[in-house]
DNA sequence: GCTTGCGTTGGAGTGAACTTTAAGTGATAA
DNA sequence: TTATCACTTAAAGTTCACTCCAACGCAAGC
Protein backbone atom coordinates (compact mmCIF):
# COMPACT_ATOMS: atom_id res chain seq x y z
CA UNK A 1 0.00 0.00 0.00
CA UNK A 2 1.00 3.46 -0.40
CA UNK A 3 1.56 6.42 2.11
CA UNK A 4 -1.87 8.00 0.70
CA UNK A 5 -4.13 4.68 1.10
CA UNK A 6 -2.62 3.71 4.23
CA UNK A 7 -3.29 7.56 5.54
CA UNK A 8 -6.68 7.01 4.65
CA UNK A 9 -7.64 3.94 5.51
CA UNK A 10 -6.67 4.78 8.96
CA UNK A 11 -7.64 8.51 8.92
CA UNK A 12 -3.87 10.11 8.97
CA UNK A 13 -2.19 12.11 6.55
CA UNK A 14 1.09 11.52 4.76
CA UNK A 15 2.60 14.02 6.30
CA UNK A 16 1.60 12.41 9.77
CA UNK A 17 2.53 9.03 8.66
CA UNK A 18 6.14 10.45 7.54
CA UNK A 19 6.46 12.35 10.73
CA UNK A 20 5.71 9.35 12.88
CA UNK A 21 8.38 7.49 10.80
CA UNK A 22 11.12 10.17 11.17
CA UNK A 23 10.98 10.42 15.12
CA UNK A 24 10.69 6.50 15.44
CA UNK A 25 7.17 6.31 16.28
CA UNK A 26 6.33 3.76 13.71
CA UNK A 27 9.35 1.18 12.40
CA UNK A 28 11.03 2.20 9.11
CA UNK A 29 8.90 1.31 5.97
CA UNK A 30 10.59 -0.32 3.41
CA UNK A 31 10.89 1.29 0.00
CA UNK A 32 9.61 -0.09 -3.83
CA UNK A 33 12.56 1.30 -6.43
CA UNK A 34 11.47 4.60 -7.45
CA UNK A 35 12.39 5.03 -3.16
CA UNK A 36 8.68 5.26 -2.46
CA UNK A 37 7.07 4.08 0.81
CA UNK A 38 5.62 0.35 0.48
CA UNK A 39 3.10 -0.41 3.51
CA UNK A 40 3.37 -4.04 4.38
CA UNK A 41 0.27 -5.78 6.38
CA UNK A 42 2.77 -5.51 9.54
CA UNK A 43 3.40 -1.56 8.75
CA UNK A 44 -0.27 -1.51 8.51
CA UNK A 45 -0.89 -3.09 11.97
CA UNK A 46 1.63 -0.94 13.36
CA UNK A 47 -0.22 1.70 12.34
CA UNK A 48 -3.47 1.04 13.35
CA UNK A 49 -1.87 0.53 16.84
CA UNK A 50 -0.42 3.54 16.93
CA UNK A 51 -2.99 5.48 15.84
CA UNK A 52 -5.39 3.22 18.73
CA UNK A 53 -3.09 4.11 21.06
CA UNK A 54 -2.15 8.10 19.98
CA UNK A 55 -6.43 8.16 20.60
CA UNK A 56 -6.25 6.70 24.25
CA UNK A 57 -3.75 9.36 24.68
CA UNK A 58 -0.75 7.76 25.60
CA UNK A 59 2.10 9.92 24.35
CA UNK A 60 4.35 9.82 21.52
CA UNK A 61 7.79 9.82 23.89
CA UNK A 62 6.36 6.34 25.80
CA UNK A 63 5.33 5.36 22.30
CA UNK A 64 8.31 5.51 20.82
CA UNK A 65 10.10 3.78 23.66
CA UNK A 66 7.66 1.01 22.59
CA UNK A 67 8.68 0.85 18.89
CA UNK A 68 12.37 1.03 20.30
CA UNK A 69 12.20 -1.96 22.63
CA UNK A 70 10.57 -4.00 19.49
CA UNK A 71 13.53 -3.24 17.53
CA UNK A 72 15.80 -4.77 20.44
CA UNK A 73 13.98 -7.90 19.84
CA UNK A 74 13.03 -10.75 22.14
CA UNK A 75 14.86 -9.81 25.20
CA UNK A 76 13.26 -6.81 25.39
CA UNK A 77 9.58 -8.50 25.68
CA UNK A 78 9.17 -8.32 29.65
CA UNK A 79 9.77 -4.56 29.30
CA UNK A 80 7.27 -4.45 26.70
CA UNK A 81 4.98 -5.79 28.15
CA UNK A 82 5.49 -4.00 31.70
CA UNK A 83 5.03 -0.89 29.56
CA UNK A 84 2.07 -2.10 28.28
CA UNK A 85 0.23 -3.09 31.58
CA UNK A 86 1.40 0.51 33.01
CA UNK A 87 -0.34 2.42 30.22
CA UNK A 88 -3.21 -0.17 30.70
CA UNK A 89 -3.52 1.10 34.11
CA UNK A 90 -3.61 4.38 33.31
CA UNK A 91 -6.13 4.01 30.80
CA UNK A 92 -8.35 2.06 33.96
CA UNK A 93 -7.70 5.41 35.63
CA UNK A 94 -8.86 7.73 32.96
CA UNK A 95 -11.95 6.01 32.50
CA UNK A 96 -12.88 6.01 36.23
CA UNK A 97 -11.79 9.90 36.03
CA UNK A 98 -14.31 10.10 33.10
CA UNK A 99 -17.48 8.09 34.77
CA UNK A 100 -16.95 10.38 38.03
CA UNK A 101 -16.54 13.51 35.77
CA UNK A 102 -20.04 12.01 33.81
CA UNK A 103 -21.77 11.94 37.30
CA UNK A 104 -20.60 15.52 37.96
CA UNK A 105 -21.68 16.76 34.93
CA UNK A 106 -24.86 14.95 34.95
CA UNK A 107 -25.62 16.45 38.09
CA UNK A 108 -25.06 20.06 36.52
CA UNK A 109 -27.34 19.22 34.03
CA UNK A 110 -30.65 18.25 36.10
CA UNK A 111 -29.96 21.57 37.74
CA UNK A 112 -30.16 23.27 34.73
CA UNK A 113 -33.21 21.18 34.17
CA UNK A 114 -35.04 22.26 37.45
CA UNK A 115 -33.80 25.61 36.80
CA UNK A 116 -35.43 25.62 33.11
CA UNK A 117 -38.90 24.86 35.13
CA UNK A 118 -39.00 27.12 37.26
CA UNK A 119 -38.72 29.51 34.62
CA UNK A 120 -41.19 28.02 33.06
CA UNK A 121 -43.48 27.99 36.10
CA UNK A 122 -43.07 32.15 36.13
CA UNK A 123 -43.95 32.37 32.73
CA UNK A 124 -47.26 30.53 33.53
CA UNK A 125 -47.73 32.94 36.53
CA UNK A 126 -46.70 35.89 34.62
CA UNK A 127 -49.19 34.98 31.81
CA UNK A 128 -52.29 34.34 33.57
CA UNK A 129 -51.48 38.07 35.45
CA UNK A 130 -50.98 39.86 32.16
CA UNK A 131 -52.61 38.19 29.24
CA UNK A 132 -56.16 36.64 28.82
CA UNK A 133 -57.33 33.37 29.21
CA UNK A 134 -57.02 31.94 26.05
CA UNK A 135 -59.98 28.38 26.05
CA UNK B 1 -8.37 32.57 49.33
CA UNK B 2 -4.89 33.96 47.62
CA UNK B 3 -4.51 32.48 43.96
CA UNK B 4 -1.52 30.81 45.22
CA UNK B 5 -4.20 29.00 47.72
CA UNK B 6 -6.17 27.97 45.38
CA UNK B 7 -3.37 26.72 42.72
CA UNK B 8 -2.55 24.40 45.37
CA UNK B 9 -6.31 23.17 46.35
CA UNK B 10 -6.95 22.43 42.72
CA UNK B 11 -3.57 21.80 41.25
CA UNK B 12 -2.98 24.34 39.09
CA UNK B 13 -0.21 27.48 39.18
CA UNK B 14 -0.93 30.82 40.04
CA UNK B 15 0.47 31.28 36.25
CA UNK B 16 -2.63 29.35 34.79
CA UNK B 17 -5.24 30.13 36.88
CA UNK B 18 -3.99 34.06 35.86
CA UNK B 19 -3.78 32.98 32.05
CA UNK B 20 -7.43 30.98 32.41
CA UNK B 21 -8.69 34.40 33.86
CA UNK B 22 -7.47 36.42 31.15
CA UNK B 23 -8.44 34.63 28.14
CA UNK B 24 -12.25 33.90 29.79
CA UNK B 25 -12.13 30.63 30.99
CA UNK B 26 -12.64 31.68 34.33
CA UNK B 27 -14.98 34.76 35.29
CA UNK B 28 -13.14 37.90 36.95
CA UNK B 29 -12.32 36.96 40.51
CA UNK B 30 -12.47 40.79 42.72
CA UNK B 31 -9.47 42.27 44.22
CA UNK B 32 -8.86 42.79 47.66
CA UNK B 33 -7.62 46.49 48.87
CA UNK B 34 -3.70 45.74 47.39
CA UNK B 35 -4.75 44.29 44.25
CA UNK B 36 -5.05 40.88 44.71
CA UNK B 37 -7.19 38.04 43.45
CA UNK B 38 -9.19 37.03 46.76
CA UNK B 39 -11.11 34.03 45.77
CA UNK B 40 -14.64 33.47 46.56
CA UNK B 41 -16.31 30.21 47.34
CA UNK B 42 -18.01 30.33 44.44
CA UNK B 43 -14.62 31.31 42.62
CA UNK B 44 -13.59 27.82 43.42
CA UNK B 45 -16.77 26.29 42.61
CA UNK B 46 -15.77 27.81 39.29
CA UNK B 47 -11.87 26.51 39.36
CA UNK B 48 -12.81 22.76 40.31
CA UNK B 49 -15.82 22.73 37.89
CA UNK B 50 -12.89 24.17 35.06
CA UNK B 51 -10.64 22.17 35.85
CA UNK B 52 -12.99 18.52 36.08
CA UNK B 53 -13.91 19.89 32.50
CA UNK B 54 -10.21 20.15 31.47
CA UNK B 55 -8.95 16.90 32.11
CA UNK B 56 -12.11 15.39 30.93
CA UNK B 57 -10.63 16.57 27.50
CA UNK B 58 -13.15 19.78 27.09
CA UNK B 59 -11.27 22.59 25.11
CA UNK B 60 -10.49 25.97 26.53
CA UNK B 61 -12.85 27.12 23.66
CA UNK B 62 -15.91 25.06 24.44
CA UNK B 63 -15.74 26.23 27.97
CA UNK B 64 -15.15 29.86 27.58
CA UNK B 65 -18.14 29.48 25.47
CA UNK B 66 -20.11 28.27 28.45
CA UNK B 67 -18.70 31.09 30.63
CA UNK B 68 -19.42 33.66 28.52
CA UNK B 69 -23.25 32.16 28.38
CA UNK B 70 -22.92 31.99 31.89
CA UNK B 71 -21.70 35.82 31.81
CA UNK B 72 -25.19 35.96 29.88
CA UNK B 73 -27.30 35.41 32.66
CA UNK B 74 -30.82 33.25 32.97
CA UNK B 75 -31.44 33.69 29.02
CA UNK B 76 -28.68 31.31 28.03
CA UNK B 77 -29.88 28.75 30.56
CA UNK B 78 -30.81 26.34 28.11
CA UNK B 79 -28.10 26.89 25.74
CA UNK B 80 -25.38 26.35 28.39
CA UNK B 81 -27.72 23.08 29.16
CA UNK B 82 -27.47 21.96 25.62
CA UNK B 83 -23.40 22.41 25.62
CA UNK B 84 -23.14 20.01 28.60
CA UNK B 85 -25.40 17.63 27.33
CA UNK B 86 -23.13 17.85 23.77
CA UNK B 87 -19.62 17.20 26.05
CA UNK B 88 -21.66 14.60 27.95
CA UNK B 89 -22.11 12.75 25.13
CA UNK B 90 -18.60 13.23 23.54
CA UNK B 91 -17.47 12.00 26.97
CA UNK B 92 -19.46 8.86 26.70
CA UNK B 93 -17.84 7.98 23.02
CA UNK B 94 -14.71 8.69 24.68
CA UNK B 95 -14.91 6.08 27.42
CA UNK B 96 -16.87 3.84 24.78
CA UNK B 97 -13.52 4.15 22.82
CA UNK B 98 -11.11 3.80 25.44
CA UNK B 99 -12.93 0.50 27.15
CA UNK B 100 -12.47 -0.80 22.88
CA UNK B 101 -8.58 0.23 23.41
CA UNK B 102 -8.65 -1.42 26.80
CA UNK B 103 -9.91 -4.29 24.88
CA UNK B 104 -7.44 -4.51 22.42
CA UNK B 105 -4.21 -3.50 24.49
CA UNK B 106 -5.62 -7.01 27.24
CA UNK B 107 -5.39 -9.06 23.90
CA UNK B 108 -1.88 -7.83 22.80
CA UNK B 109 -1.15 -7.66 26.80
CA UNK B 110 -1.81 -11.50 26.53
CA UNK B 111 -0.14 -12.56 23.42
CA UNK B 112 2.79 -11.10 25.40
CA UNK B 113 2.05 -13.58 28.52
CA UNK B 114 2.30 -16.62 25.47
CA UNK B 115 5.60 -15.40 24.28
CA UNK B 116 7.25 -15.66 27.40
CA UNK B 117 5.71 -18.92 28.74
CA UNK B 118 7.29 -20.16 24.84
CA UNK B 119 10.62 -18.46 25.74
CA UNK B 120 10.90 -20.22 29.68
CA UNK B 121 10.19 -23.43 27.70
CA UNK B 122 12.69 -23.48 25.19
CA UNK B 123 14.89 -21.89 28.11
CA UNK B 124 13.69 -26.13 29.96
CA UNK B 125 14.36 -27.50 26.99
CA UNK B 126 17.79 -26.02 26.63
CA UNK B 127 18.60 -26.80 30.51
CA UNK B 128 17.26 -30.35 29.89
CA UNK B 129 19.76 -30.81 27.32
CA UNK B 130 22.77 -29.00 28.77
CA UNK B 131 22.72 -29.62 32.13
CA UNK B 132 22.53 -32.47 34.69
CA UNK B 133 19.08 -33.74 36.17
CA UNK B 134 19.19 -31.83 39.19
CA UNK B 135 16.60 -33.84 41.76
C1' DG C 1 9.78 15.70 -24.55
C1' DC C 2 6.34 17.60 -21.59
C1' DT C 3 2.83 17.52 -18.27
C1' DT C 4 0.47 15.44 -14.45
C1' DG C 5 0.45 13.22 -10.33
C1' DC C 6 2.28 10.68 -7.09
C1' DG C 7 6.11 10.41 -4.08
C1' DT C 8 10.66 12.19 -1.60
C1' DT C 9 13.46 15.34 1.93
C1' DG C 10 14.64 18.76 5.48
C1' DG C 11 13.20 22.50 7.59
C1' DA C 12 10.07 26.11 8.71
C1' DG C 13 5.45 27.29 10.36
C1' DT C 14 1.18 26.61 13.21
C1' DG C 15 -2.09 26.35 17.07
C1' DA C 16 -3.15 25.08 21.61
C1' DA C 17 -2.06 25.56 26.17
C1' DC C 18 0.53 26.98 29.04
C1' DT C 19 5.07 29.08 31.24
C1' DT C 20 8.49 32.34 31.97
C1' DT C 21 10.23 36.85 32.28
C1' DA C 22 10.78 41.65 33.28
C1' DA C 23 9.42 45.22 35.81
C1' DG C 24 6.76 46.72 39.15
C1' DT C 25 3.38 47.23 43.85
C1' DG C 26 2.12 46.50 48.57
C1' DA C 27 2.36 44.30 53.18
C1' DT C 28 5.02 42.44 56.76
C1' DA C 29 9.26 41.11 59.63
C1' DA C 30 13.95 42.30 61.36
C1' DT D 1 14.36 51.19 56.62
C1' DT D 2 15.44 47.76 54.20
C1' DA D 3 14.71 43.28 52.83
C1' DT D 4 11.64 39.62 51.74
C1' DC D 5 7.74 37.78 49.88
C1' DA D 6 3.53 37.25 47.45
C1' DC D 7 1.28 39.42 44.34
C1' DT D 8 0.46 42.42 39.80
C1' DT D 9 0.82 43.15 34.40
C1' DA D 10 1.93 42.55 29.43
C1' DA D 11 4.58 40.26 26.49
C1' DA D 12 7.72 36.94 24.98
C1' DG D 13 9.05 32.10 25.12
C1' DT D 14 8.26 27.00 25.31
C1' DT D 15 6.44 22.46 24.31
C1' DC D 16 3.84 19.25 21.88
C1' DA D 17 2.15 17.36 17.93
C1' DC D 18 1.61 18.01 13.96
C1' DT D 19 1.28 20.56 9.17
C1' DC D 20 2.97 22.86 5.39
C1' DC D 21 6.34 24.13 2.02
C1' DA D 22 10.06 24.33 -1.45
C1' DA D 23 12.54 21.83 -4.28
C1' DC D 24 13.17 17.86 -6.17
C1' DG D 25 12.61 12.47 -8.32
C1' DC D 26 10.20 9.14 -10.99
C1' DA D 27 6.87 7.14 -14.16
C1' DA D 28 2.73 6.97 -17.07
C1' DG D 29 0.03 9.16 -20.72
C1' DC D 30 -0.26 12.52 -24.60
Amino acid sequence: MTIAEVGKEYGLTADTLRYYERIGLLPPVARNKSGNREYTEADCRWVHFIKCMRNAGLSIEVLIEYVGLFQQGDASVAARKDLLLEQRKQIVEKIEELQGTLAYLGKKIDGYEDHMLKIEENLKKFDAQTTPEEE
